[in-house]
DNA sequence: GCCGCGGATGAGAGGTCTCTCATCGCCCGG
DNA sequence: CCGGGCGATGAGAGACCTCTCATCCGCGGC
């Protein structure tokens, strides 16, 4: 899909982003201080950037006003402090295309990455997807309602967003873990049971069979019949 | 913005339906029996076709039946009875774009309008509006979250589809009964001061001085900061 | 066949959302 | 200046959403 470039020093948030967006068939690149992410930014290999605000050498505010200067018009989006005005308006100003209040979702991170790609190339590729649809469940992105079967039914904030993980995902399995990160966040309790509990309100929604558990490894979501 | 034909016996609903699409410039045409209906959407003057199901003369799937039988490919939306499983399943296969189960709120409906007129035509216009933006309110309306002056903040389901309309409409005076139709649906009790009380919240969240009260009139989504 | 562990599920706490109702306050006409 | 009516708002009922906890179930190993 996208070559994105992650400027990004706590590894853990770095290896959150990446991996999710390597999921979603995009190549990454993590630079861990302001001088190498604007090194890389700068070698015109990308086509979007996730830049921290907080960052050793130089700090994101200034990655970004060197980057404009140099004439570079790539889409950044800024991981900024949630509540933290100051950033978020200064980020703007200062030529990022959008930002990330922390911590976050990685369904919203992604929701905001292919907003910018597809204002990038508005040829390339569908127009965003505005529904998804697999083993008989149809999601409406922008109206936030699902059919099954042809029947319209109502899911929660919650369930919504699982569904939506799932079906981006449809065949693979995937991980409590990996559904806790990208539905619930980063910074959720990793000893809830609460993919276990959201998992069984879908079945009742969908239907047992569209959801299959894997013993020991997660939930996948069934496209085919059989 | 399009041509559109309303095929609709029942006098109240395509009022509603058809104001509504005007007031988003939208050309309408309203024909009240299948047989017309059929005619019209023929004749090539239209963009889109809203198609009632219960129809005197000839009914919905006789009409999307013919008309796909003598090779239009103009988009047409169903309008069907909730729940009844039959109608979509029946209309979507007769060759329907999409469907709306009746009773519903306006704003899904111009949703729907949207997404297949974009589809039609996918060099015209802006893609679909990814947020709307007025008086320093922000509306992601991907994610569904908002933000004021750079500053995100919650907004419930509700609280969110009724700033989408305001901003919409930013500047004009909508009164309390448009509002209850778009936002809360065609059929909510009048008498009801909800749209009062959803306003209340509006201003508490944005600012007082965003949404002006017009007396006896209703309110006006305020845009410059005079 | 039995046991252990992973997964499913019912109950329910606590919070939020939506809406109603009654009261208060203020604008405007007379 | 007063009264009437429109709009604003606090209180609160009831529904729904989200998540936790404890218990139950059943698969698979032995």
């Amino acid at each position: 899909m996208a070559r994105i470039l992650i400027v990004e020093d706590e590894a853990r948030i770095a290896a959150f982003v990446a991996k999710g967006l390597r999921a979603e068939g995009h190549t990454t690149t993590v630079a861990t201080d302001g001088r190498r992410g604007l090194d890389e930014a700068m070698s015109g290999g990308h086509d979007l950037v996730v830049l921290d605000i907080g960052l050793p050498v130089l700090d994101g505010y200034a990655v970004l006003e060197r980057l404009r200067d140099q004439g570079s018009k790539i889409p950044v989006i800024v991981l900024t402090a949630r509540d933290s005005v100051t950033d978020t308006v200064s980020a703007l100003e200062g030529g990022a295309d959008d930002y990330m209040p922390k911590p976050f979702r990685f369904a919203e991170l992604l929701a905001r990455v292919r907003l910018r790609l597809r204002q990038q190339s508005p040829d390339a590729g569908a127009q965003g997807q505005e529904a998804l649809e697999a083993g008989g469940v149809r999601l409406d992105l922008r109206t936030r309602r699902a059919t099954v079967d042809g029947k319209e039914l109502d899911l929660s904030a919650r369930e919504f967003t699982l569904a939506e993980t799932f079906m981006l995902n449809a065949g693979n399995v995937l991980s409590r873990e990996q559904l806790l990160d990208h539905v619930w966040g980063l910074d959720f309790d990793p000893g809830s049971n609460v993919v276990d509990v959201y998992v069984g309100y879908l079945r009742k929604k969908f239907g047992a069979h569209t959801i299959a558990t894997v013993r020991g490894m997660g939930y996948r979501f069934v496209t085919s019949p059989a």
